[in-house]
DNA sequence: CCTTACGTTTACGTTAACGTCAATTCAAAT
DNA sequence: ATTTGAATTGACGTTAACGTAAACGTAAGG
């Protein structure tokens, strides 16, 4: 199967560009272990699988994770399924996370909430420094 | 009005337990000016009003802001309401607050998303290794 | 009075996640 | 052949957010 699929590949100063990342970073995720591309010679060749983790790993950034943590779900997910002690490991490993981002989830909703609230009694006062109302209080 | 109402306060240590942080942590927040216990003569004493204020520090770190980010947002709270361009201004950044906060939650569904796949899969071959079974694939 | 527990400031150490710079190599363009 | 431009490794610098340790003050209890 797939013959010719998949055949586009990228530079470091591409994907940098693109992710608006220096390379610098770039080689850093792969000390991480969190990046393996090909080389030709000593020049690193990114494929479509790495330019899709890559975007993971950003998303990672994005709710706060640190590069450990990050690698630690990759492990997870490409964990060997063979022992059971492994499984029932990573299954509470996997609850945990859930559990964190659950409560990030929770964080964002109110967040949202009180920033609203600013941003509502900002308008109002706002509107009420508005040309034609002379004063909007109620004293 | 408000007679004898919110009369707790806290030392330092009891809110550094309570929550679960260092007291070095509470002097940092203090000097980043997300925090300003009264004194009594050198001694820090916490009211009701900074217990709430630091539940709001500790969201905002889960939500992987810096200190500064936290500061930010306080100001914009507490900020003068008399200047229409710094209301402007003030609703700008509420926007851009928001924005990365939508965003943050997308990020979030995703990544629940794949964790409850990744948790299913390791069910899957989980079950698939329980006595009385011998084979659980299909081929 | 002495100890103990807690608090204070000051200063230095530490870790993560980069930025920055230097010296070099390599491929492509002129 | 030479320049140019991107890429490489390696070393060192930097910032945030603490941890840790020293040296000291203070209040309570025996």
């Amino acid at each position: 199967m797939d013959k010719s699929v998949e055949r586009r590949t990228f530079s470091i100063g591409e994907l940098a560009d693109e992710f608006d990342i220096s390379s610098r970073a770039l080689r850093l995720y792969e000390e991480a272990g969190l990046l393996n591309p090909e080389r030709v010679g000593t020049r690193r060749i990114y494929s479509e699988r790495n330019r899709v983790r890559l975007r993971l790993i950003l998303r990672g950034k994005r709710l706060g994770w640190s590069l450990a943590e990050i690698k630690e779900l990759f492990d997870l997910y490409d964990c060997n399924h063979d022992e059971g002690a492994q499984l029932e490991l990573m299954l509470d490993k996997l609850a945990l996370r859930r559990s964190t981002l659950e409560t990030q989830r929770r964080d964002i909703e109110h967040a949202l909430e009180e920033l609203d609230q600013i941003a509502g009694n900002a308008e109002r006062a706002l509107e009420s420094l508005r040309p034609g109302k002379i004063d909007g209080g109620r004293n």
